[in-house]
RNA sequence: GCGAGGAUGGCGGAACUGGCAGACGCGCUGGACUUAGGAUCCAGUCCCGAAAGGGGUGGGGGUUCAACUCCCCCUCCUCGCACCA
């Protein structure tokens, strides 16, 4: 993994020896402690960079989310807070174990050797990390805490079994969370394998618990991309509705005479609906295929064995093939029949494939006349089909069902008098899902459908009225599922419970953690059942409250778990007693400035919520959100591909710091493209950025003896030295404002524009010019930091490092130029620019603006009808064009 | 289908609150220095035009003295969700 070279073609070389000068001050800031933190903060600034899954070599993408925290942690420093700037591994997961499986190494030896090559690259690219809090999720000393947790969570009700139908993937050998699934496929780059379900039974996490408050405070985090706060509103997918309570008929009758069962107990069938304006416009029900009730309903009856075959070819489809979008529904009537609360109708009840188990409850009401899903089902299996809904104004006089002895409503014109006829189901071609007036519904003729304002409408008036009859109550749905968080595989932190045929599932007690995953095995090959399940040191023990013979859960952790509270842990990295003090978690978050990749947004980012709200329900910590501002950036192509450790794509650090430089890196990434966008690596890049280092190289090697930190007598300049004492602010300005901003590739252009201001100024032995030089050294810190080190040295040998220094301030005083430009336009057109002392007032601009032959000459004949002029902005002069 | 973001030279990208479109960099053209150039320096480089001038920020309308920027319609691209009842 570390042959990885840069590509041939070397388009441009360094007029300094950086790899010399890149040692030195790495080295300098390591033995001087430079970037450690501070235990006690008094301003503190916590910036963190999602921690990373130790695979080898890093590449640009990963450099780049590294670089982009560095800058501004840097920068933080240099203002003066107490920067808290760590860094870790996600060191549990699949390739370890799989590279074990492949090569029998060990996936501990294959882990700390990839850590070794990360850490290094990280070093060579100057990353400021206070290492003394590195964290390593692999360690005991950590994962015990992941146990800890575990049972916190699970004496709260947050973490329990049960047994559901899951994503398996038949690659890794293991269930999958909904958030792994991609489209169906497994979410690891290198697997990608097609989802199966399983039932199996499996430890979660009550995520849904907290499913309203995650959704809630998503409207807090303004410092939050738009784009992750949308993609996690939809992730929860909210939506209210009501539960309506249907009866099941009872198996002797099954007619669809209207007659209505009057069993003393029926069985329940509760559905949930958004649209419940649309009740009785119900023509059939339709069940999931695998809920439970399914099978039940086809139990005993003559259709079961065709029911059954029937169940057990939709589900050979995965979940994704059932359900996406576009392909032919398929049903099955069980030969059971509903009865609809509000009308007494019986309605057949079908098991179709395009419903879910999961959500809601299983089962659905079809409205084909306004579901466009049920519509197309209806056609298919000759369903009737109920218009409950007319558009408005059809008919323009609906008449109710019951007078018009239609059950879809009438017209008070006659056929074909009535200019926009009512929907007819015969004729209808798709579902009517506009809005309209009910009709056919009993009580609610009339009424205006849909949401509408306040309440006024169908939804909300049927809804109340379902709740006073009993027959249903509101219910909030969410998309959301519970975290499935065990895993069947080795390489995980063990889940701290113990099975026992006579006390059931007990934890184990908090003082016997951690629980140590087994080091000595050999076989890590998983056969669809848990890798330590085979273990049989680890497998069989005693049970913690009877003593008796036990078994030890053989699942391991989802590695999101490690991840959701390791910020926290940087805070106060070496607790033996806790995951952490409150006092240090307080005194360092929430988190400042986080920065990763936009593909966690549905995953890490809000498990890391989650596990913060639990965590501050439990007293361990006083704020419920882990991060008030999060930058997420695009990816790096090279190529027009995305680079990938695990695909062994990439421009790898390296070989190209060992050519080029880590600064040359560092700008290459940054100057590329605004931070949060994804960049193109090229050659070209480099190009540009190494004769910029090269600029800034020479232009202190010829007058390194003028650099000065003493600010010029200001009172005093005139001419080219008040100029460029202008720029420079203007400069200065900019490059704070920039990086502040997150807006890195400008603060970089404006440090390069300054330096051709630099390369064109006479005389060099200005004192401002020295001046400029020493300026310019505080502005490349945070993006250079060694080329910007080893210039702040060599003009000043006895001090301490740069970045201790204060980053200095813009001179007020000095922000703009003693004349001024005034573009001035025609009729919006720009004909002319004046040049006038800043100084001069609006009417000599004008009036200037008026002489000016350009403008005079497009005014002739013309009559001038105003003279805008925007102060010091610029002059606009409106004529009357005369007609030709 | 729903939601979010976007479209600016040959390329990556700039542009404050509506006020000089194209900063900065790459590339390209010409020149200088050089044994050499993949080094460096100078000049030029949105398009048409010899110039005057005209046109120009995906397309079409609108508001305004003035629109990359605001409003309406459309096209295309990227991302997310997607038969969610």
């Amino acid at each position: 993994m570390s042959e990885r070279k840069t590509e041939d073609p070397k388009r441009a070389r360094l007029a300094y020896d950086a790899g010399a000068v890149e040692r030195r001050w790495q080295e300098y800031w390591s033995e001087h402690r430079v970037f450690a933190t501070s235990p006690e903060p008094e301003r503190k600034y916590y910036v963190l960079e999602m921690f990373i899954y130790p695979s080898g070599d890093l590449h640009m993408g990963h450099a780049r989310n590294y670089t982009i925290g560095d800058v501004i942690g840097r920068y933080r420093k240099m203002q003066g807070y107490d920067v808290l700037h760590p860094f870790g591994w996600d060191a549990f997961g699949l390739p370890a174990e799989n590279s074990a499986i492949a090569h029998g190494n060990h996936p501990r030896d294959w882990t700390f050797k990839s850590i070794g090559l990360c850490k290094h690259n990280l070093d060579l690219m100057g990353i400021a990390y206070d290492w003394d809090r590195e964290i390593n999720t692999c360690v005991p000393e950590y994962y015990r805490w992941d146990q800890w947790l575990f049972l916190q969570f699970h004496k709260r009700g947050l973490a329990y079994r049960k047994e559901a139908l899951l994503n398996w993937c038949p690659n890794c050998q293991t269930v999958l969370a909904n958030e792994q699934v991609v489209d169906g496929h497994c979410y690891r780059s290198t697997c990608r394998a097609a989802i199966e379900k399983r039932k199996m039974t499996q430890w979660f996490f009550r995520i849904t618990d907290y499913a309203e408050e995650l959704l809630q405070d998503i409207e807090r985090l303004d410092g939050w991309p738009d784009s992750v706060r949308t993609m996690q509103r939809n992730w929860i997918g909210r939506s209210e509705g009501v539960e309506v309570d249907f009866a099941l008929a009872d198996a002797s009758e099954g007619g669809t005479d209207g007659s209505v069962s009057q069993d003393a107990n029926p069985r329940v069938l509760p559905v949930f609906t958004t649209r419940p304006d649309t009740l009785w416009g119900v023509t059939f029900m339709a069940l999931a295929p695998d809920a439970l009730l399914a099978e039940e309903l086809l139990d005993g009856s003559e259709r079961e064995p065709e029911g059954r075959e029937f169940i057990r070819r939709v589900l050979l489809k995965s979940e994704f093939d059932r359900v996406a979008e576009g392909l032919e529904k398929e049903g099955f009537f069980t030969g059971r029949y509903a009865v609809n609360p509000v009308n007494g109708e019986q309605v057949p009840i079908y098991i179709a494939d395009f419903v879910l188990a999961s959500y809601g409850t299983g089962m659905i009401m079809a409205v084909p006349g306004h579901d466009q899903r049920d519509f197309e089902f209806a056609r298919k299996y000759d369903i009737p089909i109920k218009v409950v809904i007319q558009p408005p104004g059809a008919g323009h006089d609906p008449i109710p069902a019951k007078e018009s002895g239609s059950a879809a409503g009438g017209c008070r014109f006659s056929g074909s008098s009535c200019p926009k006829p009512p929907l007819d189901p015969s004729t209808m071609t798709a579902a009517y899902t506009e809005d309209g007036v009910m009709t056919g519904s009993g009580p609610f003729d009339g009424t205006v459908a849909g949401k509408g304002e306040q309440g006024a409408s169908g939804i909300e008036k049927v809804t109340d009225w379902l709740e006073q009859q009993g027959m249903g109550r509101r219910k909030v749905n969410y998309r959301l599922k519970d975290w499935l968080i065990s895993r069947q595989r080795y390489w995980g932190a063990p889940i701290p419970m113990v099975h026992c045929d006579r006390c059931g599932i007990v934890p184990v007690p908090e003082d016997q953690l951690p629980v140590v995953l087994p080091a000595d095995v050999t076989d890590f090959k998983p056969r669809g059942t848990s890798v330590l399940a085979s273990v049989k040191e680890f497998y069989e023990t005693s049970c913690p409250k009877c003593g008796g013979p036990a078994f030890r859960d053989p699942d391991t952790m989802d590695t999101f778990v490690n991840s959701s509270w390791y910020m926290v842990r940087y805070a106060d990295p070496h607790n033996d007693r806790l995951p952490f003090s409150k006092a240090a978690a307080d005194a360092w978050l929430p988190i400042d400035e986080y920065i990763g990749g936009i593909e966690h947004a549905t995953g890490h980012l809000i498990f890391f919520r989650f596990f913060t709200k639990v965590m501050a329900d439990i007293g361990l910590l006083s704020f419920r959100e882990p991060c008030q501002v999060l930058h997420t950036h695009g990816m790096v192509a090279h190529n027009g591909v995305t680079m990938s450790s695990s695909k062994n794509v990439g421009v790898w650090v390296g070989p190209f710091t060992a050519e080029y430089g880590a600064d040359a890196a560092r700008l290459a990434v940054l100057f590329a493209a605004p931070p949060d966008k994804g960049m193109d690596w090229t050659d070209d890049l480099v190009t540009g950025v190494t004769r910029f280092l090269n600029r800034v190289w020479r232009i202190f090697e010829e007058h390194g003896e003028r650099v000065t930190f003493d600010p010029p007598d200001t009172g005093r300049l005139a001419g080219a030295e008040r100029d460029l004492y202008i720029r420079l602010n203007q400069m200065l300005h900019k490059v704070i404002a920039d990086t502040e901003g997150f807006q890195y590739n400008t603060a970089i252009a404006a440090q390069m524009e300054f330096l051709n201001d630099l390369y064109g100024f006479e005389p060099t032995d200005s004192p401002v010019f020295g001046f400029c030089l020493g300026r310019l050294v505080f502005c490349l810190a945070p993006f250079a930091p060694h080329l910007a080190e080893e210039l702040w040295h060599r003009a000043r040998p006895d001090a301490g490092s740069l970045f201790d220094e204060r980053f200095p301030q813009v001179d007020a005083d000095f922000l703009l130029f003693e004349t001024m430009t005034i573009p001035v336009q025609v009729n919006g057109k720009l004909r002319a620019r004046l040049e006038v002392p800043r100084t001069a007032t609006e009417d000599e601009i004008r009036n200037l603006a008026l002489a000016d032959p350009a403008v005079s000459s497009q005014a002739a004949g013309s009559k001038v009808c105003k003279v805008i002029y925007v102060k010091g902005r610029l002059v606009n002069v409106v004529i009357a064009r005369q007609r030709r």
